[in-house]
DNA sequence: TGGTTACTGAAGTAACGCCTTCAGTATCCC
DNA sequence: GGGATACTGAAGGCGTTACTTCAGTAACCA
Protein backbone atom coordinates (compact mmCIF):
# COMPACT_ATOMS: atom_id res chain seq x y z
CA UNK A 1 0.00 0.00 0.00
CA UNK A 2 1.38 3.13 -1.15
CA UNK A 3 -1.20 5.64 0.30
CA UNK A 4 -4.99 6.26 0.18
CA UNK A 5 -6.59 6.35 -2.97
CA UNK A 6 -8.06 9.74 -3.82
CA UNK A 7 -10.30 11.00 -6.73
CA UNK A 8 -7.51 13.53 -7.28
CA UNK A 9 -5.32 10.55 -7.87
CA UNK A 10 -7.87 8.36 -10.05
CA UNK A 11 -7.96 11.41 -11.83
CA UNK A 12 -4.57 11.67 -12.50
CA UNK A 13 -4.54 8.14 -13.77
CA UNK A 14 -6.84 8.09 -16.30
CA UNK A 15 -5.94 11.14 -17.14
CA UNK A 16 -3.43 9.45 -19.61
CA UNK A 17 -4.55 7.67 -22.77
CA UNK A 18 -1.98 5.45 -22.75
CA UNK A 19 -2.99 4.31 -18.89
CA UNK A 20 -6.99 4.30 -19.98
CA UNK A 21 -5.55 1.80 -23.15
CA UNK A 22 -4.37 -0.42 -20.13
CA UNK A 23 -7.31 -0.24 -18.49
CA UNK A 24 -9.67 -0.81 -21.34
CA UNK A 25 -7.43 -3.66 -22.00
CA UNK A 26 -7.67 -5.16 -18.06
CA UNK A 27 -11.22 -4.93 -18.42
CA UNK A 28 -11.55 -7.30 -20.76
CA UNK A 29 -9.16 -9.70 -19.45
CA UNK A 30 -6.02 -9.92 -17.08
CA UNK A 31 -2.79 -9.77 -18.98
CA UNK A 32 0.91 -10.00 -18.16
CA UNK A 33 3.04 -6.52 -18.66
CA UNK A 34 4.44 -8.25 -22.07
CA UNK A 35 0.75 -8.84 -23.27
CA UNK A 36 -0.08 -5.38 -22.52
CA UNK A 37 3.12 -3.79 -23.96
CA UNK A 38 3.24 -5.52 -27.34
CA UNK A 39 0.24 -4.17 -28.85
CA UNK A 40 0.97 -0.60 -27.23
CA UNK A 41 3.95 -0.42 -28.69
CA UNK A 42 5.85 0.87 -26.02
CA UNK A 43 8.50 -1.03 -23.47
CA UNK A 44 8.10 -2.94 -20.72
CA UNK A 45 10.09 -0.22 -18.52
CA UNK A 46 7.06 2.26 -19.71
CA UNK A 47 4.25 -0.66 -19.03
CA UNK A 48 5.13 -1.33 -15.54
CA UNK A 49 5.35 2.46 -14.88
CA UNK A 50 2.16 2.82 -15.81
CA UNK A 51 0.85 0.11 -13.50
CA UNK A 52 2.58 1.49 -10.53
CA UNK A 53 0.47 4.60 -11.14
CA UNK A 54 -2.77 2.67 -11.40
CA UNK A 55 -2.04 0.42 -8.53
CA UNK A 56 -2.06 3.37 -6.37
CA UNK A 57 -5.14 4.73 -7.85
CA UNK A 58 -7.09 1.45 -7.03
CA UNK A 59 -7.68 0.84 -10.95
CA UNK A 60 -5.55 -2.11 -11.35
CA UNK A 61 -4.34 -5.31 -9.25
CA UNK A 62 -0.92 -7.21 -9.86
CA UNK A 63 0.19 -10.27 -8.46
CA UNK A 64 3.59 -12.10 -9.62
CA UNK A 65 3.73 -15.62 -10.17
CA UNK A 66 7.31 -16.84 -11.23
CA UNK A 67 8.42 -14.53 -13.54
CA UNK A 68 4.99 -13.42 -14.95
CA UNK A 69 3.10 -10.38 -13.35
CA UNK A 70 -0.32 -10.99 -13.88
CA UNK A 71 -2.42 -7.37 -13.83
CA UNK A 72 -6.03 -7.17 -13.32
CA UNK A 73 -8.65 -4.09 -13.10
CA UNK A 74 -9.95 -3.33 -9.97
CA UNK A 75 -13.28 -1.69 -8.97
CA UNK A 76 -11.94 0.40 -6.09
CA UNK A 77 -10.86 3.47 -8.79
CA UNK A 78 -13.75 3.52 -9.88
CA UNK A 79 -15.94 3.76 -7.02
CA UNK A 80 -14.12 6.65 -5.65
CA UNK A 81 -14.24 8.60 -8.79
CA UNK A 82 -18.23 7.09 -8.97
CA UNK A 83 -18.30 8.79 -5.40
CA UNK A 84 -16.86 11.84 -6.68
CA UNK A 85 -19.35 12.38 -9.52
CA UNK A 86 -22.43 11.90 -7.19
CA UNK A 87 -21.19 14.40 -4.61
CA UNK A 88 -20.47 17.32 -7.24
CA UNK A 89 -23.58 16.28 -9.14
CA UNK A 90 -25.91 16.81 -6.28
CA UNK A 91 -24.37 20.32 -5.33
CA UNK A 92 -25.41 20.99 -8.36
CA UNK A 93 -28.44 20.21 -8.04
CA UNK A 94 -29.08 21.43 -4.82
CA UNK A 95 -28.02 25.27 -6.38
CA UNK A 96 -30.92 24.67 -8.88
CA UNK A 97 -33.65 23.89 -6.21
CA UNK A 98 -32.62 26.91 -4.63
CA UNK A 99 -32.69 28.71 -8.01
CA UNK A 100 -36.53 26.97 -8.06
CA UNK A 101 -37.29 28.24 -5.12
CA UNK A 102 -36.32 31.61 -5.46
CA UNK A 103 -38.14 31.91 -8.56
CA UNK A 104 -41.54 30.50 -6.96
CA UNK A 105 -41.09 33.44 -4.18
CA UNK A 106 -40.27 36.24 -7.10
CA UNK A 107 -44.29 36.04 -8.62
CA UNK B 1 -18.07 24.59 -30.50
CA UNK B 2 -14.59 23.54 -30.19
CA UNK B 3 -15.60 19.51 -30.91
CA UNK B 4 -16.89 16.38 -29.46
CA UNK B 5 -16.87 16.14 -25.59
CA UNK B 6 -15.45 12.48 -25.16
CA UNK B 7 -14.43 10.50 -21.76
CA UNK B 8 -10.71 11.20 -22.63
CA UNK B 9 -11.18 15.04 -22.61
CA UNK B 10 -12.94 14.98 -19.60
CA UNK B 11 -10.34 12.84 -17.48
CA UNK B 12 -7.54 15.11 -19.14
CA UNK B 13 -9.42 18.04 -17.67
CA UNK B 14 -10.08 16.83 -14.48
CA UNK B 15 -6.40 15.49 -14.61
CA UNK B 16 -5.34 18.59 -13.07
CA UNK B 17 -5.76 20.13 -9.53
CA UNK B 18 -6.79 23.34 -10.15
CA UNK B 19 -8.98 22.43 -12.68
CA UNK B 20 -10.35 20.24 -9.91
CA UNK B 21 -10.84 23.54 -8.01
CA UNK B 22 -12.14 25.50 -10.34
CA UNK B 23 -15.12 22.99 -11.01
CA UNK B 24 -15.46 22.40 -7.16
CA UNK B 25 -15.45 26.40 -6.56
CA UNK B 26 -18.34 26.51 -9.50
CA UNK B 27 -20.43 23.26 -8.62
CA UNK B 28 -21.34 25.22 -5.13
CA UNK B 29 -22.09 28.65 -7.17
CA UNK B 30 -21.07 30.66 -10.46
CA UNK B 31 -18.07 33.21 -10.33
CA UNK B 32 -16.39 35.63 -12.80
CA UNK B 33 -12.84 35.32 -13.38
CA UNK B 34 -11.55 37.73 -10.72
CA UNK B 35 -13.39 35.88 -8.16
CA UNK B 36 -11.71 32.54 -9.06
CA UNK B 37 -7.94 33.85 -9.70
CA UNK B 38 -7.82 35.35 -6.49
CA UNK B 39 -8.51 32.26 -3.87
CA UNK B 40 -6.83 29.73 -6.11
CA UNK B 41 -3.79 32.47 -6.10
CA UNK B 42 -3.06 32.45 -10.05
CA UNK B 43 -3.46 34.88 -12.42
CA UNK B 44 -6.53 36.18 -14.30
CA UNK B 45 -4.64 34.32 -17.53
CA UNK B 46 -3.70 31.20 -16.24
CA UNK B 47 -7.35 31.07 -14.76
CA UNK B 48 -9.17 31.46 -18.67
CA UNK B 49 -6.35 29.18 -20.12
CA UNK B 50 -7.96 26.50 -17.68
CA UNK B 51 -11.64 27.51 -18.56
CA UNK B 52 -11.07 27.07 -22.07
CA UNK B 53 -9.94 23.40 -21.29
CA UNK B 54 -13.14 23.06 -18.90
CA UNK B 55 -15.55 24.04 -21.37
CA UNK B 56 -14.60 22.33 -24.21
CA UNK B 57 -14.86 18.84 -22.05
CA UNK B 58 -18.34 20.13 -21.31
CA UNK B 59 -17.58 20.74 -17.45
CA UNK B 60 -18.22 24.43 -16.95
CA UNK B 61 -19.91 26.95 -19.46
CA UNK B 62 -19.08 31.08 -19.76
CA UNK B 63 -20.97 33.56 -20.35
CA UNK B 64 -19.41 37.44 -20.80
CA UNK B 65 -21.92 40.22 -19.90
CA UNK B 66 -20.63 43.71 -20.03
CA UNK B 67 -16.90 43.00 -19.13
CA UNK B 68 -17.41 40.13 -16.51
CA UNK B 69 -17.60 36.76 -17.73
CA UNK B 70 -19.66 34.58 -14.94
CA UNK B 71 -18.54 30.75 -14.89
CA UNK B 72 -21.22 28.01 -14.07
CA UNK B 73 -20.57 23.88 -13.59
CA UNK B 74 -22.17 22.08 -16.21
CA UNK B 75 -23.75 18.19 -16.23
CA UNK B 76 -22.32 17.58 -20.11
CA UNK B 77 -19.13 16.42 -18.52
CA UNK B 78 -19.48 14.35 -15.63
CA UNK B 79 -22.44 12.64 -17.87
CA UNK B 80 -20.04 11.24 -20.02
CA UNK B 81 -17.66 9.92 -16.86
CA UNK B 82 -20.52 8.58 -15.61
CA UNK B 83 -21.35 6.53 -18.67
CA UNK B 84 -17.56 5.62 -19.09
CA UNK B 85 -17.24 4.26 -16.02
CA UNK B 86 -20.92 2.52 -15.74
CA UNK B 87 -19.67 0.97 -19.69
CA UNK B 88 -16.54 -0.57 -17.75
CA UNK B 89 -17.78 -2.00 -14.93
CA UNK B 90 -20.19 -3.82 -16.61
CA UNK B 91 -17.32 -5.32 -19.01
CA UNK B 92 -15.52 -6.44 -15.77
CA UNK B 93 -18.52 -8.16 -13.81
CA UNK B 94 -19.23 -9.61 -16.89
CA UNK B 95 -15.55 -11.22 -16.64
CA UNK B 96 -16.73 -12.84 -13.76
CA UNK B 97 -19.88 -13.98 -14.88
CA UNK B 98 -18.41 -15.83 -16.72
CA UNK B 99 -15.83 -17.37 -14.08
CA UNK B 100 -18.15 -18.44 -12.16
CA UNK B 101 -19.94 -20.45 -15.18
CA UNK B 102 -16.65 -21.69 -15.82
CA UNK B 103 -15.89 -22.69 -11.84
CA UNK B 104 -19.55 -24.31 -12.04
CA UNK B 105 -18.75 -26.67 -15.29
CA UNK B 106 -15.47 -27.55 -13.31
CA UNK B 107 -17.26 -29.48 -10.79
C1' DT C 1 -13.42 62.38 -20.80
C1' DG C 2 -10.15 60.09 -18.13
C1' DG C 3 -9.23 56.49 -14.88
C1' DT C 4 -10.14 52.11 -13.12
C1' DT C 5 -11.70 47.44 -13.61
C1' DA C 6 -12.14 42.99 -16.05
C1' DC C 7 -10.68 40.38 -19.18
C1' DT C 8 -7.93 38.76 -23.65
C1' DG C 9 -3.90 37.23 -26.57
C1' DA C 10 0.84 36.35 -27.70
C1' DA C 11 5.04 34.77 -26.29
C1' DG C 12 8.36 32.89 -23.14
C1' DT C 13 9.91 29.90 -19.17
C1' DA C 14 10.27 26.25 -16.03
C1' DA C 15 8.62 22.01 -14.28
C1' DC C 16 6.48 17.81 -14.90
C1' DG C 17 5.59 13.43 -17.04
C1' DC C 18 6.13 9.83 -20.57
C1' DC C 19 9.19 7.07 -22.58
C1' DT C 20 13.69 5.31 -23.60
C1' DT C 21 18.20 2.89 -22.90
C1' DC C 22 21.00 0.06 -20.39
C1' DA C 23 22.35 -2.83 -16.90
C1' DG C 24 20.74 -5.72 -13.79
C1' DT C 25 17.96 -10.01 -11.26
C1' DA C 26 15.00 -13.98 -11.11
C1' DT C 27 12.74 -17.77 -13.36
C1' DC C 28 11.97 -21.30 -16.71
C1' DC C 29 13.41 -24.94 -19.85
C1' DC C 30 16.66 -27.98 -22.26
C1' DG D 1 24.73 -25.57 -16.11
C1' DG D 2 23.50 -22.39 -19.91
C1' DG D 3 20.52 -19.77 -22.70
C1' DA D 4 16.25 -17.56 -23.24
C1' DT D 5 12.40 -15.14 -21.17
C1' DA D 6 10.06 -11.75 -18.10
C1' DC D 7 10.49 -8.33 -15.55
C1' DT D 8 12.92 -4.43 -12.52
C1' DG D 9 15.50 -0.01 -11.44
C1' DA D 10 18.22 4.02 -12.28
C1' DA D 11 19.09 7.78 -15.11
C1' DG D 12 18.43 10.76 -18.92
C1' DG D 13 16.00 12.99 -23.08
C1' DC D 14 12.45 15.53 -24.70
C1' DG D 15 7.82 17.17 -25.52
C1' DT D 16 3.85 18.93 -23.22
C1' DT D 17 1.59 22.00 -20.30
C1' DA D 18 0.75 25.19 -16.52
C1' DC D 19 1.90 29.50 -15.40
C1' DT D 20 3.88 34.08 -16.03
C1' DT D 21 4.63 38.76 -18.00
C1' DC D 22 3.38 42.29 -20.90
C1' DA D 23 0.72 44.73 -23.98
C1' DG D 24 -3.48 45.26 -25.45
C1' DT D 25 -9.16 46.10 -25.71
C1' DA D 26 -13.62 46.90 -23.88
C1' DA D 27 -16.82 48.32 -20.26
C1' DC D 28 -17.97 50.90 -16.32
C1' DC D 29 -18.00 55.07 -13.49
C1' DA D 30 -17.13 59.75 -11.74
Amino acid sequence: MKGKITAARVFHALGDPTRRAIVEKLSKRPLSVSALAGPLGITLTAVVQHLQVLEESGLVRTEKIGRVRTCRAEMTGLSVLERWIAEHRSMWERRFDRLGELLDEAD
